[in-house]
DNA sequence: CGAGATATTAAGACTAGGTACTAATAGTAG
DNA sequence: CTACTATTAGTACCTAGTCTTAATATCTCG
């Protein structure tokens, strides 16, 4: 299992990056060297020990906690809803769905919260979206609110279709309209 | 400075929640008591010691990880493109991207990843989706990929519109079709 | 083959930030 | 005054290291 230096300190690198929650004991068993050689590599490479890795990882975690929310905040929050009738949501376009370069928000992003929020109205277990029509009225800014309020149009017990009907606004401003034919499963 | 032991193991937890970073000794000179008060107090109220909460929260960050991802992500992966006329993108349709109930994607994961490849094949600083018509043809489960298929098919240079047509495929299977009215900005 | 360089291992002293345990002291209530 | 709780102190030990010095091992080149 030995290899020669170069070799080990380039596999140790990657071994560290993969899980830095590993101990020098652990990695000289790995590549059957003492604990001293593994110091020595560390050293040259200019690795922190366990403890300072796991604490950068850790500290890393909270610079990146305002990123990891937005999956499900991205769909917007469901301020009042009347099943098979209507829905609304608001929706705080932050930094992470603009465009960096001229702070519009993104396009699916408005597209979500509408299309989430037709799926939320229709009172059944679940809906697809079959097909959809959209308009995008007048560009979103970082910052602003979007108000997004759904309407069901027409329900056809038969076929399983509904289609929902989806206006967003900023400050009473049209900013994007939607009509969602949806499919829906029992 | 000195409160009694409740209020003191309340702030106590308070201030690790909020700081997991702080040792034993700032916390027994926070509160003017030794630091053997203060392990007690950890004992108590069975709060770990700093360096298992240091661990913790490293841990969780890994576990967040998958979830931190998709932001970006979202969009899927361009793999070839050729501006102004076609490009392809692949998206590979994990856990956080389905409907727990029944495994499905959630419609605007795949709108996500239609409409950014549109933006994309856009020639231009940058572009924005005026209007879109779209169409889900099959339900895309969990674990599937989906290669998304952009061609431009007009430009109109006086207005700044531009079409662009989008087709995804499962295994050659078509699961979303969708016409993109997209305004270009110079 | 041997000298010198490079690589590896070992050993010892010290560190932070603890645990676990024992013991002493302070303060307070009945 | 006694009993009890709360607090403080001190010791031994732990992990996962650092930093330093020193002894071997192995490789390379002339």
């Amino acid at each position: 299992m030995k290899r020669n230096k170069k070799e080990r300190q380039q596999l140790l690198t990657d071994t560290i990056k993969e899980n830095p929650f590993v101990t020098d004991e652990e990695l000289s068993e790995k590549f059957s060297v003492s604990v001293q050689t593994i110091r020595l590599d560390r050293l040259e490479l200019s690795i922190p020990e366990l403890r300072e890795r796991i604490k950068h990882v850790a500290e890393k975690r909270f610079e990146n906690e305002v990123r990891s929310l937005p999956i499900e905040e991205i769909i917007g929050e469901i301020i009042d809803i009347e099943l098979d009738k209507t829905a609304i949501s608001i929706f705080d376009v932050k930094g992470e769905h603009v465009f960096k370069r001229n702070q519009i928000a993104r396009g699916h992003h408005m597209f979500a919260q509408a299309n989430s929020l037709a799926v939320a109205v229709i009172n059944d277990e679940l809906a697809l979206t079959a097909k959809a029509s959209i308009q995008f009225t007048r560009p979103v800014k970082l910052n602003e609110r979007v108000i997004a309020k759904a309407r069901v149009l027409t329900i056809d017990n038969e076929s399983g279709r509904t289609i929902v009907e989806v206006n967003s606004f900023v400050n009473n401003e049209q900013v994007f309209k939607g009509e969602f034919d949806m499919f829906r499963k029992k």
